[in-house]
DNA sequence: GTCATCATGTAAGCCGTTACATGATTGC
DNA sequence: GCAATCATGTAACGGCTTACATGATGAC
C-alpha cells in the first residue's frame, strides 16, 4: 500500500519524506492520516531494495526565495552543502530508480488484495497501466462491489433498528453509486480502446 | 474495535465464536472480512476481563433438526453433554456481563479515535447511547468530513489526469452525500428530542 | 533567545492477518 | 470411510500508530 503510493508520487519527480507525506495526506483522501513512522521506514527499505535512490547533491529543490535577507540564506545554504551531501536543511531527497519503476508496475497490476483503499489508489495511478490492465481492474472492483450487495447489506432485515437500518441503507447506496460510477469509467475505457485500436473488423456486423 | 462489535452482538444475547463472526460479516460491512484468528482471542481477553462469561450447560440453541435420522442426533446431543459442559459440538457459548454492557457503554461514548469504521459501527448501536451522546457522535462526524472536504480532496487540481482526477471527484461526492445523511440523522434527532422532552419556552421568540 | 515549523529517524506496541493444528458432526 | 462444514484455538508475522529523540531554520 504504502510502497505503492510513495512510488507513484515519486514517478513524478524526486521528493524528500516530509513533503511525500503531505501530498499523500492531501491527494489519497484514504491514507489521509500515515505518519512519519511509517513513512520514513518505507522509503528506507525501498532504498535497501534498490527502489529508489537519495539524490546526491541534486540542486535543492527550486524555492521563491520568501523575502530579503537572500546573503544569509546563500550562505547557510552553502555551508550545509559544502558540510554534508544533502540540500538545504537535512532533506533527503529520493528518486525512483529503474527497478523501482519495474516494482511500482508489479504493484499496480498485482491483483491480490484489493480492497477499497488500494483500488482507490491503483485506480489513481491508473495512467501508468495498459488499457487490459485498467478494465481489469475495474471489472473486478465492480465484480466485489455487486458480490457485497447480495451477501453483506441487510437493509430489509426486520430485526434492525433504526440505526443499524440507516447505516445499512446508506451504505447500501454508497456501494451501488460506486457501481454506477464503474460503470462509467468502463463504459469510458471501452471507448477509449475502441477508439484508439478499431479492432479487425472484417465480417463486421450491426452493433448489436 | 472488535470488541465493541462483539459486545454489541452480544447485548442481543448469547452467541458463540463461529455465529459472531458470521453476523459480524453480514451486518457490518466494514468488518466484512474479520478472521477467526481475531474474534477467537477476542472473546478469551473477553472472559479474563470479565466482560463476558461462558453459558454452561445452556440449552444447546435451538434448531430446527434437518430432516431425519432424528433418534441418532439427539443420541449423539445427549452423549455430549454428559461428557462435557458445553451444549451440542463443541460450542462455547459467550454471555455479556454486567461489567461488559458497562463497558461497551464506555466504548460506544468514547470520543477519540473515530475514523470512518467505528463511527459506522458506533452508529449501529446508538440505540444504546443516551440522546446527548448519539447528537454528539453525529455533530463530532460532521465536522471530520467538513474538515476533510476543505483540506483534503482537491479535485480541481489541475496536475491530475483523469484517473486520479475521478477518484478525487468520486470521493468528495461520497464525502458530501455522507453530510448530507448526517444532516437529516442529525434532524431527525433533533425532532425526536424535542418532541420527548419539550423545552422550557418561556420568553417564546418567533423562529428566525 | 525562543517558538513554530521543517525534517528525519527509532522503539514499543496494537490490531489484525495468514497459516497451522485439532477435532466433532453430518451427508453421501 | 471420506469430504464438507462447523467449531475452536495458537503462532508468526505485517503494517501502521504513538511516543520519543534529535536537530536545523526562520520569524519575531
Amino acid at each position: 500500500m504504502l510502497d505503492l503510493a510513495l512510488l507513484g508520487l515519486l514517478e513524478e519527480g524526486p521528493e524528500h519524506g516530509y513533503e511525500l507525506r503531505k501530498r499523500l495526506r492531501t491527494q489519497f483522501g484514504l491514507l489521509a492520516n500515515v505518519s512519519f513512522g511509517s513513512i520514513y521506514p518505507a522509503l528506507s527499505r525501498l532504498e535497501t531494495n534498490g527502489s529508489v535512490e537519495t539524490v546526491e547533491g541534486g540542486s535543492p529543490v527550486a524555492l521563491a526565495p520568501p523575502t530579503g535577507s537572500l546573503s544569509g540564506e546563500w550562505a547557510a545554504m552553502r555551508a550545509r552543502r559544502r558540510a554534508g551531501t544533502r540540500g538545504r536543511r537535512s532533506r533527503k531527497v529520493y528518486r525512483i530508480t529503474t527497478a523501482g519503476r519495474e516494482f511500482f508496475l508489479t504493484l499496480l497490476s498485482d491483483s491480490t488484495a484489493d480492497d477499497a483503499r488500494s483500488f482507490s489508489l491503483r485506480l489513481a495511478f491508473a495512467r501508468h497501466m495498459p488499457p487490459e490492465a485498467r478494465l481489469a481492474l475495474l471489472e473486478r472492483r465492480r465484480a466485489q462491489l455487486v458480490q457485497h450487495l447480495t451477501e453483506v447489506v441487510t437493509a430489509d432485515d426486520p430485526e434492525l433498528d433504526i440505526y443499524a437500518r440507516s447505516v445499512a441503507e446508506h451504505t447500501a447506496e454508497g456501494v451501488e453509486q460506486d457501481i454506477a460510477w464503474l460503470d462509467r469509467l468502463i463504459k469510458a475505457e471501452r471507448a477509449a480502446t475502441d477508439a484508439s485500436a478499431p479492432p479487425n473488423r472484417r465480417k463486421t456486423r450491426r452493433s448489436a
